[in-house]
DNA sequence: CGAGATTTTGACTGCTCGTTCCATAAAACA
DNA sequence: TGTTTTATGGAACGAGCAGTCAAAATCTCG
């Protein structure tokens, strides 16, 4: 089944991942099809014969964002002790200037959506609570683990605590993009994961 | 000093307050200035002399916003134990549905104005900044009496606690706005107030 | 009752937005 | 080589945007 017609002259997926990181650093309404034709290096006509529409391509972009972060807390959390690792995801939110050092804070893009346009958005509301919902499952298996091993504390359960950490998380995105000292952020995220581990607790005392 | 010329046909503190109501359910960009004219009921050239343009009008109702939230912050935290005072103000964060429950959630202006306009917007980042140093010091305040007290543990500094609080804060409001679940939230708050709690502490113990 | 000051009223102005269209280009297939 | 199919390049569209203007209205003061 070789596709006939014209080739494209740019890859789509790339074209998703840069739409990411446009809307990411500057928000849907901001972010004008111009802006995204520049920035992309594709013809207007070529972005609405791909994608449909602006939106369509957010939520493109948006979906990529989500699978990409829940695959990476997955893979964070996979082995080891759950607290230094949470503890890093927290410290170290997504959109704190990147490896380069080149973009400002940009907060989290789920966050962002929420703020931004889940009021009347129906679709995009359905994705942010999905993303929502993967994250406190894939936090709340890693504290019953952490649970079952000791070092986590047991006065509440895995998907409470789950949900205050998501909290935590897009408490500490917005105030990183309201530019915030890292080091005051980081005194409050080493106070909620210490609170977080059971008293008595070695890491190499477990298992 | 009398005021010579027609006198205004609308009250400016009323207009604010109406603003702050659209920009805080809508955002800021899909506030037009027509919806601004049709809601505040004055008219287009009206908004313009008094307010100067649409974005001042946006850093008015934001300030008028921040003064409020700050004010009812005080006097929550003003007497009594602590720690109950945060859990209802962390439990039913602003913007979840009104008293009459006639908005659907609002989230926080602030965290809203974080996420949908601080970069690239200096004066709202300072306001937006200046609000959450606010918050942080007024609830370090009464951290700080907890801990005297010894209703609060002393295993972290006020200021990184109550650090840790705005970021729940902000998360919490997000998360609502999402449309979660207010028993799964009041879960996790309970977690993390109960966290904070001096263990042997009770309320009629002390002073 | 004017004269001066300020606001109201509602039409109007550019401009930018998201989106569409169409002639042309470049590939596959016959 | 012609036909078909898909994408490109660039111009164009209507709608809605924030913001402006000037005439009419309504007040104070002399």
């Amino acid at each position: 089944m070789a596709r006939t017609g014209r080739p494209r002259s740019y890859d789509e997926q790339e074209v998703v991942k840069h739409a990411r990181d446009l809307f990411w650093s500057r928000g849907y309404h901001t972010t004008s099809v111009q802006d995204l034709v520049e920035d992309l290096a594709l013809q207007r006509a070529s972005l609405y014969n791909a994608f449909g529409d602006k939106h369509s391509l957010y939520l493109r972009a948006l979906t990529l964002y989500v699978r990409e972060n829940l695959e990476n807390l997955k893979a964070a959390l996979r082995s080891g002790p759950v607290l230094p690792a949470l503890r890093r995801i927290l410290a170290n939110p997504v959109g704190v200037t990147n490896v380069s050092g080149r973009h400002p804070p940009r907060g989290c893009l789920v966050g962002n959506t929420t703020a931004e346009l889940v009021p009347g958005d129906d679709t995009a509301q359905a994705l942010v609570a999905a993303a929502y919902d993967g994250f406190v499952k894939v936090v709340s298996d890693a504290l019953r683990r952490g649970q079952a091993n000791g070092e986590v504390v047991t006065t509440a359960t895995p998907e409470a605590l789950a949900l205050l950490l998501q909290m935590v998380f897009q408490g500490s995105a917005l105030v990183v993009r309201a530019g915030i000292d890292r080091r005051r952020l980081d005194e409050s995220i080493d106070a909620l994961i210490d609170s977080l581990r059971q008293p008595g607790w070695s890491a190499s005392g477990s298992a």
